[in-house]
DNA sequence: TTGAAAGCGCTAACAA
DNA sequence: TTGTTAGCGCTTTCAA
């Protein structure tokens, strides 16, 4: 490779000149000089060296992404329909930019927080971090940070002075909207299907709730599946939900991809979709419009919030101060084919 | 962050002790030399900054992922999901290797070839290159490579005296075992379906055409489905394909994408599957297993394959020549529901 | 067993 | 308008 001396000794000219150049710092530079060193510079196809810069610039041009994940989920993290999804939005939106992105997929925290640092990574782009986790982070990495779909104590966060900006979702609303549109369907008893009751799944859970209870309707206790979903144990469970599925008249799932395994849990039980239980799901992934009975569902723009917090975070490496903390999407309702209308009975 | 020079000040020895202990070249340091600095880098978090190190020994600890995309591509590359499957084996074994992976994804490869070179990357991985961006890589990029289902004329590879390696696929073998399978159920008007007739596309039909043969079965021109996949095209033309397929008994899709997106233009069409029209996927990837009818497919072993390749390249890259330009991964065929048996009816 | 110092390629403050 | 030079943090050769 090319480098900056050596193209300053072949043209009779300095370091400087050549990089003022480079960086089109030319209000200085006589117009022949650029000349001679564009040209140059295309005759010998001059990449940077970005070691070099970023080493003589203390930064990286790195965006990191952070991705927490345990060894026995249940399959790798990205597999996963949404956490693919965004990654293309991010990646799309971290190129257009000129920046590069690194990924940190790791179980542990602090693994992750030494190569952010040795790589000096220009900013970083949290997914689902919990509360504990978010305050190690915040501890040793003092430059911009974006929270995608978080859902941690963000009055603690004001208090220590942190500057985050959190990309999240009308959770609880849309959910609420959701049942609100099952109960429009004249189901009364709804269940509801989540991995456990925190963060995400628990948001949804209290739209479920609030729409029950707006409607009159009673929320049992047994109406609540959770899904264990290491490794495992999801077989189990997901025979055992089917099993105990017939005591409601649909399930409302806080993930596409949770519709998907019941439904298929269901098919092998031989219960129909809709015809013997309605399901129906949340996101909107690229699997859900593959699934037959296609899914009813709750849609939200996962590529949008990606870029969104991808440029957000862009925006604050170059030193703009946020407008906003939170940046909230909302959802709109899909209506397909895995849900039964009671009323036409 | 500390730096060896502020640890090796701190500690009056030099910034190479500290270096070597860093680095376990202990044969020439004394016991408590190397307590000391231990405990204080212990004590005070130390993290090398890979930018510096890198500059010092000219290299990157980075594996490129290069991934042509076009931008008329039906979604974003990333959310295939035999792509994302393949990238949760890379990226798996690129970190427990100790290295980092950078994505390079772009239409362009000369821009691709450009981020390589800037980056200093020690070692690629490229994905179904074809013959002419394999060469352009060649000619500007003097490191390791390792290929990943690419179909490009290897034996120029020989003559140029390029040292690669490729992890594929026994493409025709296992296309053949697959129509021998569809013949044995009595199927003898077979169809095959993909995108374009090259690389991977015409090393399954090649298989296709070779069990027909052998078989003694006719292939008719227009049981070739071809599906445009360009963004806009891909609704008109699986609509199109949907009209026509009532020609033949099964179609034999060159993806399980394919097969997916064929299945649903056929309950659209209300044509059902495995009824009226049977369907065989190939690749086996996450998706099939969702399909309702459960697909019946080839399956591979994607993460294996890229897991292989990764671990090819670090060897390379560590120094070691390869034993074996090509490494070819077998395949396995999974009966499920979606092909009927002719011979029961 | 330890240390001094050059150098990796680039940037940027300052000098000319 | 152009050039000199120190320095980014680390490695590594060679000397002590």
């Amino acid at each position: 490779m090319i480098t900056i001396k050596q193209i300053a000794t072949e043209l009779n000219m300095s370091t400087t000149t050549v990089s003022n150049v480079i960086h089109g710092k030319t209000k200085e530079v006589s117009k022949e000089t650029i000349k001679k060193v564009q040209d140059y510079l295309d005759k010998v196809h001059y990449v940077p060296n970005m070691t070099a810069r970023n080493l003589a610039q203390n930064q990286s041009n790195i965006i990191g992404i952070v991705l927490k994940t345990t060894e026995d989920r249940y399959s790798h993290i990205l597999c996963d329909p949404f956490v693919s999804e965004m990654m293309g939005g991010i990646e799309r939106a971290v190129r257009e930019a000129g920046y590069y992105m690194m990924l940190y997929i790791s179980e542990d925290i602090e693994e992750i927080i030494n190569h952010v640092a040795s790589w000096n990574v220009d900013g970083l782009l949290l997914f689902w971090m919990q509360d504990y986790d978010a305050i190690r982070v915040y501890k040793r990495f003092k430059k911009p940070v974006v929270y995608v779909d978080t859902y941690v104590n963000w009055g603690f966060m004001e208090e220590i002075g942190q500057t985050y900006v959190n990309v999240g979702l009308t959770d609880e609303e849309s959910a609420k909207e959701a049942v609100e549109y099952l109960i429009g369907k004249g189901h009364k008893k709804i269940g509801y299907l989540a991995e456990k009751m925190s963060d995400v799944n628990l948001c949804r859970y209290q739209g479920y709730e609030k729409a029950m209870k707006e409607a009159g309707l009673e929320v049992k206790e047994n109406w609540y599946y959770e899904l264990d979903t290491t490794g495992s144990g999801i077989d189990k469970s997901l025979n055992d939900i089917a099993q105990r599925v017939k005591e409601v008249t649909v399930v409302f799932c806080s993930s596409d991809n949770f519709a998907g395994m019941l439904m298929n849990a269901c098919i092998t039980k031989g219960i129909r979709v809709p015809e013997d239980l309605s399901v129906m799901g949340f996101d909107d992934n690229q699997n859900g419009r593959l699934f037959r009975p296609a899914l009813t569902t709750m849609h939200q723009d996962i590529t949008g919030k990606g870029i969104t917090a991808t440029k957000e975070l862009i925006k604050m490496i170059q030193g703009k101060v946020p407008k906003k903390h939170q940046i909230v999407f909302s959802t709109k309702l899909i209506e397909r084919l895995s849900v039964a209308d009671l009323n036409k009975k």
